[in-house]
DNA sequence: CGAAATATTTAGCCAAAGCTAAAAATATAT
DNA sequence: ATATATTTTTAGCTTTGGCTAAATATTTCG
């Protein structure tokens, strides 16, 4: 159907698409680890295939056809990630990468009947929401930790990289997916978090940390 | 890694190599269902990369390094095949195909995790014996049923094909992996063979059929 | 406004993996 | 032992998806 190279680039351009209307060529291209003129002949036989719009100099966006087309990639790549952690114990710091290539396995037979194996989760490893067949998905409420001010208690319920790094980090600090915490304190001087753990223990997290984990109030 | 063509033609090499010793160039491109000017591109890129030798107009062979890769692909495959056949419900006409993209995502961790996740089982879902993560795999005693003369008792233990059709025409007539007959009789007029179910039930199936039906004696 | 900086596209390459048609080597048959 | 047939290789072309460097458009700033 659609080669691994057009759904990578069909993917990220609906990932950029959530912050900027239209995407740039050079930010695409950035997405993708590629230069922008590679961007820029992709994006032409994108159109060509009725997938998004494109006006020279300007950016492009994707059509209905092409924002089911993302839809349903995500939905591969987040079930693969939620099989790989649930099912065969990988870390969430290792599904993403193998996810990368799962994703493109084209059979909607097989993205249904694991969905069916795995029980119709709502959410993947890093708390994103796993698309239905037909394209809908939870909303995540997601605040960022660094704008979250309330005294009350909060939620971990999603994160906002992939980087493996980063994802170690967070396990070594104990913060994973439905954690509860509070802030103690903002510091103004480099925005570093003071938090609580519900195990007592408390310590401090650097901005660039605070801004990508999310939370939500916990649920009485 | 290995790109998905260099994959599929080791594998088809270490396949045609069972049968005869060297793989000619006109064999390996009908199994792949390309053009022999193709294969003969492809070999020498194998042989550059240390995967086989190759001696023109003659044919070629895998080394120790092109052997277990070809290993490593089958049994990724195999894996695939059995996960998506005992855990996805997939039929076994239909695991084939999927397999075929599957086996490409390349992650030992993924592939020894998944064989865990298995059990480590021994055998695919067409009773293909499935590589350990050495290479070794069970041998499997398989006489076609065309020359099956005993009058005792036989248990099917594999098929020699992945054929659609024959699949499907194999559950209908309700000969599964395990299954239990006894040969009645062979027709010497066009080899049609006639067999009866340990539910009773008799009929005859053709000698194309026979020969791609794998059994061995009824272990007691 | 006009110059400089930035963004994007075009032009002209390259490698992978396929193809056809022609040439060359090997095998077969009279 | 030739002549014919078959197999294999080579040569040259195509598509996909990259790249760099140069050209062009747009944006920003003095
Ligand atoms: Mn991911
Ligand atoms: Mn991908
Ligand atoms: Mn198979
Ligand atoms: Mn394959």
């Amino acid at each position: 159907m659609y080669t691994v190279a057009e759904e990578n680039y069909i993917k990220s351009i609906y990932h950029l698409q959530r912050h900027q209307k239209s995407v740039h060529t050079n930010d695409l291209a950035a997405e993708l680890n590629t230069r922008a003129a590679s961007a820029t002949d992709m994006i032409k036989k994108l159109e060509a295939k009725g997938l998004l719009k494109y006006e020279k100099y300007y950016g492009c966006s994707l059509t209905k056809t092409g924002k089911k087309l993302a839809l349903n990639i995500i939905r591969r790549h987040r079930l693969w990630e939620f099989f790989l952690s649930e099912k065969l114990g990988f870390g969430w710091e290792e599904v993403h990468a193998v996810a990368e290539q799962l994703e493109h396995v084209q059979s909607d037979l097989l993205t249904d009947k694991l969905d069916v194996y795995l029980g119709f989760p709502l959410f993947d490893p890093h708390g994103d929401p796993i698309p239905d067949t037909l394209g809908n998905m939870a909303a995540r409420e997601q605040t960022p930790l660094s704008l979250w001010t309330s005294q009350a208690p909060a939620e971990v319920c999603g994160v906002g990289s992939q980087d493996e790094s980063f994802l170690e980090m967070l396990s070594l600090k104990q913060l994973e997916i439905g954690c509860r915490l509070t802030v103690l304190r903002h510091f103004n001087f480099d925005k570093t978090v003071e938090l609580q753990l519900a195990t007592g223990s408390s310590f401090t997290i650097s901005e660039m940390l605070a801004k990508n984990i999310f939370v939500k109030p916990v649920e009485v």
